[in-house]
DNA sequence: CGCAAAAAGTTGAAAACTAAACTAACTATC
DNA sequence: GATAGTTAGTTTAGTTTTCAACTTTTTGCG
């Protein structure tokens, strides 16, 4: 079967998006570590912590909530731990658990790091995008998940919206 | 000064993107690896030698090409000579200067894998996406990168043909 | 020319990430 | 209530990425 290339347009979209991430999201994690010590990742998990309920949340749930597998959570929480940005307590409920748990510095450092994090974000992003684009790329991004997220099976079965 | 936040539709739109962005490019990269035992990144690299003249290019223009530091170019590239993929040349007008240049095995690897990977960029992004979506996306991140390029102004908004 | 500064690449060690094997605890079934 | 099968999380080893220091060559300039 001879291959369906992308149309020029197509590749444009698909070039600029490919360059604009990859500086996008360079940018935000220098900026991050410069003026915080702490990477994007770490700050999605400040974040997923900050919103949960009593600031913790189970290893497996944080793992699902920013994507990253199960070890790499282990590794990055042990390093978040020593940098003191959060705890791991027994889960009472099961005896396997792990649960991690926000501390006041690591709080502390949320809320200190994120206004500056939003300015970039708007700075890189937001402010540089019309309205209406900016409303297509959720659109957009929000049809990819949709489409990848749910284990994998060939798309077009799952047309949920997240 | 008091923090602008995000309005609630600027928010979903960056989280949905945050989100389908961590999906796509990791399901890519894990579809090319799988496949045809090669990296995003080093797929990248693949394509830009490829459309160079000669199929060669210098090491620091790669670097810049594929937004790379120079000490990753040396990693990666280094890696790939390993694996056949290119070769590495002395420059003849620049004693510091070194070309990377494709092989006939990683052309090969090239033609192979570019079906696939568009195949899978088309089921990833451009067949979820309504196309004028797509075309905001573009517009968006050609923005974004026009934004956060360093340096002089390089003709990434014209891209060649794949 | 001669020499300081800059540029191109590489190196090596440390940090971050991945994958697979592993331990411990829970659940279901008989 | 034993035990096979899952699930949660960690560990270890191997790979990739980053960072700073380094070598070599070129450039600019007195």
């Amino acid at each position: 079967m001879s291959t369906d290339w992308l149309t020029s347009d197509q590749q444009r979209a698909w070039r600029s998006y490919l360059l604009g991430t990859t500086l996008l999201m360079d940018h935000l994690d220098r900026d991050l570590r410069e003026r915080h010590d702490v990477s994007m990742p770490e700050y999605e998990i400040l974040v997923r912590l900050s919103e949960a309920d009593d600031h913790a949340l189970r290893m497996a749930e944080l793992a699902h909530a920013v994507k990253n597998s199960r070890s790499r959570i282990t590794h990055t929480v042990a390093r978040m731990e020593r940098a003191g940005l959060v705890q791991r307590r027994q889960c009472p409920s099961d005896g396997r658990g792990v649960i991690a748990c926000l501390t006041d510095a690591g709080y502390d450092t949320l809320e200190t790091a994120a206004p500056d994090h939003v300015a970039a974000v708007r700075a890189g992003l937001i402010d540089v995008v019309a309205p209406e684009d900016l409303q297509a790329l959720g659109r957009a991004f929000a049809a990819v998940a949709a489409t990848l997220e749910t284990g994998e099976p060939d798309p077009v079965l799952s047309p949920r919206s997240v």
